[in-house]
DNA sequence: AGCACGCCGACT
DNA sequence: GTCGGCGTGCTC
């Protein structure tokens, strides 16, 4: 905090030798000089000299000096402290080598934005001369105000920020006094206590509640992972919360990680209200300023309390004691592009390095993290009442073969839809495709508007007016009649658009609200809407996806699934699995106590094992079966998988470039390693590029990672043709 | 990733 | 004759 590394030939020392990452395709790191004997330090910011340009780098480590390349110096140091601590920065490289990609992205991606370039953490400051403190004990100053900054800053015991210290014409006259001198400083890390600390008082626990906190706590202090398996509305925020009061009493820091940005607003005033902290908040929707001093206040112990989303997942922690991930089977806290890390999978090890416990929530827990459980490796915590003694609602199938169907709803749920909103109930209708129709079919010659980029058809969203393709965002008119014979067009299929539009006209009056990324895009519209809702004013609501994340209708006592075979049948391996959360996570949206909700489920197969099993039995038993499937085929979690994924203009250039890397593979790995493919991928091809991709299994983790180090090693020296790119994909979420 | 160098089409 | 297209190669 006293030395500035400006150059000073008197003070050369040895010269050392630092590795530095920036931000770019590079496996290995970059070897620097730099001559002064201080300044480098691994977590800290340098800048550099980078082939014609400078770049911004992130000193990783000390390196030795006799290199047999010609190094290059570190033209400035950036930051007095490391900004990334020596633990965060091993997790770093820990995650950048399991997931198999470059380490300057992995370091730079877990730097807020604001630190990503030059700018310095420094602000204007002053400092007390002995001059100062001399006229202060003698009550030399006479002015009010200056008496008072000058007070300030003596107290302060070493430079102190302008901000505190006065208007700019109070610190001028200090300066010109000799009693004050300006100098620049770190700008402090301050986090600040609420101002009215929370007042709700915590309600007692249930037996199951208490049970898992007092299993936690008895299990002490060190690393130790606990799978919180709790029905919705079973209360996993007051165990949360019990655990979390326990931590920052003692003085440690919590970590809490939501897979979505919009579960954060009532995780954080629910922390607010209860807890005397002020959470610190990390999620892509603050200014970089404040998610700045936010991480900052984290990254120095100031803040105890953190509540993040993904990305938060690699915020150093000063002292921590606990690290909690909600809704861990949710696939949004797998990162979906670049840098493809699971923070639930980032987090467990963090917990382990920090040698802290880890609790994994949820409802419906992912196949993964049950099997641990199960296994033993992590606790298994059950809560199996719903905190507030609501019942679970009753789920039925309704079989629709042979029904006639309007807007895709059978005769029977659209007499149970008007009986319970005869009955003052509200209803839920869920229906995961959005649009008005997602297709425009001509049935004279069988056309289907398709996507000119893709292998997918053009959903037409009828408010816009518009077809879209919802896999690049092309976007055209909606033609009058069949572009190839003129007839004219019909809709085939529903979405939500539609469905609202129907349900409207069916039951005038009751009120609508559709919640779906369309609907919900403007600034303000998503509150408003659940508002809308929460006040009784839309007595219907239909959705997609967003419907299952988070928000509670408790008014709802009948939730139509609309299409279960969709998802029931999706080709993807974790299909059922999705299916189940989706199922058990909407109907969990339902019902309290006074009014039991109804979960009514449409589809064409009533006799399917996932659905029978969920009806009759529970979602452990769901899973359970599927564990049992997963090792039949022996997919993950039974297996270690790395998905390899190729894109180019031309399908062959994509297929060749997988099939020499699986020939290779099978050649070298043997039976060790199961290789399949190349396949194309799902969606083969889609924004005018054809993707295909080469899925790796191995029952051991390390013959995974040979293999994929192998593809780099291999891929890395040879000449890649022309617009091929492709990337390696650790524990895929989904094969697409 | 960015940024240079380098070798072929249509512009003043 | 040059301006600029993006193919190819390199960055301590
Ligand atoms: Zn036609
Ligand atoms: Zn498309």
């Amino acid at each position: 905090m006293d030395h500035h590394h400006t150059a000073n030939p008197s003070h050369a020392a040895t010269p050392t030798c630092w590795t530095v990452v920036v931000p770019g395709p590079f496996f290995g790191g970059f070897t620097y000089h730099f001559d002064l004997d201080a300044g480098p330090a691994p977590g800290v910011r340098v800048r550099v000299p980078f082939g014609q340009s400078e770049r911004v780098a992130v000193v990783i480590e000390p390196a030795s000096a006799e290199g047999e390349q010609e190094t290059r110096p570190i033209l400035e140091v950036l930051d007095e402290a490391p900004l990334l601590d020596d633990r965060t920065l091993a997790c770093l490289r820990w995650a950048a080598a399991y997931y198999h990609h470059p380490l300057g992205e992995v370091v730079f991606a877990a730097l807020p934005k604001a630190l990503r370039g030059e700018r310095r953490l420094e602000v204007e400051a002053l400092v007390s001369t002995p001059a100062g403190r001399a006229a202060l004990e003698v009550g030399e100053a006479k002015g009010e105000r200056q008496r008072e900054a000058l007070s300030r800053l003596v107290a302060s015991a070493g430079p102190a920020p302008v901000a505190k210290l006065g208007p700019a014409a109070v610190r001028r006259r200090l300066v010109e006094k000799g009693w004050a001198e300006p100098t620049r400083m770190t700008a402090p890390a301050e986090w600040s206590v609420p101002v009215e600390p929370g007042s709700e008082a915590a309600p007692a626990l249930n037996a199951e509640q208490q049970g898992a906190v007092d299993a936690i706590v008895s299990a002490g202090e060190g690393f130790r992972a606990w799978l919180l398996h709790g029905v919705t509305g079973s209360g996993k925020t007051e165990v949360y919360l019990a655990l979390i009061e326990r931590e920052l009493a003692a003085g440690r820091q919590v970590l809490v990680v939501v897979p979505e940005i919009s579960l954060t607003p009532q995780l954080i005033d629910r922390f607010a209200r209860r807890l005397s902290v002020r959470p610190a908040v990390l999620h892509s929707g603050l200014a970089d300023g404040e998610r700045l001093a936010a991480w900052r206040a984290v990254a120095a112990g100031t803040a105890g309390l953190v509540i993040g989303t993904r990305s938060a997942a690699f915020v150093p922690l000063a002292r921590p004691g606990l690290i909690v991930v909600d809704e861990e089977h949710d696939a949004a806290l797998k990162q979906q592009e670049g840098f493809l890390y699971h923070a639930r999978d980032v987090l467990v090890w963090r917990a382990r390095q920090l040698a802290i416990p880890i609790l994994l929530g949820s409802a419906t827990p992912s196949l993964e993290s049950l099997r641990h459980a199960w296994d033993g490796r992590y606790g298994h915590l059950r809560l199996t009442e719903r905190a507030s003694g609501a019942t679970m609602p009753a789920i039925h199938c309704l079989d629709v073969r042979g029904q006639t169907m309007v807007a895709g709803l059978s005769p029977a749920l659209l007499r149970a839809i008007e009986r319970h909103l005869l009955a003052g109930g509200q209803v839920m209708l869920y229906l995961n495709r959005r649009g008005y129709a997602p297709s425009l079919v001509c049935h004279a010659c069988g056309f289907v508007a398709g996507c000119p980029h893709c292998d997918a058809f053009l959903t037409w969203h009828r408010q816009i007016g518009r077809l879209r393709c919802h896999h690049c965002g092309f976007e055209q008119g909606v033609p009058a009649d069949c572009p190839s014979c003129q007839a004219p067009l019909s809709v085939r299929g529903m979405g939500t658009e539609q469905l609202e539009d129907v349900l409207a006209a069916r039951f005038p009056g009751f009120g609508i609200v559709r919640l779906d990324r369309d609907a919900t895009a403007g600034k303000g519209v998503m509150a408003d809407s659940l508002a809308r809702i929460a006040r009784g004013e839309a007595r219907l609501v239909v959705g997609t996806q967003m419907l299952v994340k988070g928000h509670d209708f408790p008014g709802v006592t009948l939730v139509g699934v609309v299409n279960a075979d969709q998802a029931l049948f999706a080709s993807d391996f974790r299909g059922p699995e999705r299916f189940a959360q989706s199922l058990l996570q909407v109907a969990g949206r339902a019902g309290r106590a006074e009014r039991p909700g109804e979960v009514l489920v449409q589809t064409h197969d009533p006799e399917h094992p996932v659905l029978r099993r969920l009806l009759s039995e529970d979602y452990e038993a769901v899973m359970a079966a599927q564990l049992v499937e997963r090792e039949q085929a022996e997919l993950p979690p039974t297996r270690f998988a790395g998905l390899i994924r190729a894109d180019a203009p031309q399908a062959d250039a994509a297929r060749g470039f997988l099939a020499g890397i699986a020939d290779q593979l099978r050649e070298r790995f043997g039976d060790e390693l199961a290789v399949w493919g190349p396949v194309p991928a799902p969606l083969a091809r889609r924004a005018g590029r054809y993707r295909f991709q080469l899925l790796l299994l191995a029952q051991v983790r390390s013959t995974l990672h040979r293999a994929l180090w192998a593809v780099d090693d291999s891929v890395g020296s040879r000449r890649l043709g022309g617009r091929l790119r492709w990337s390696i994909d650790v524990d895929p979420i989904d094969l697409a």
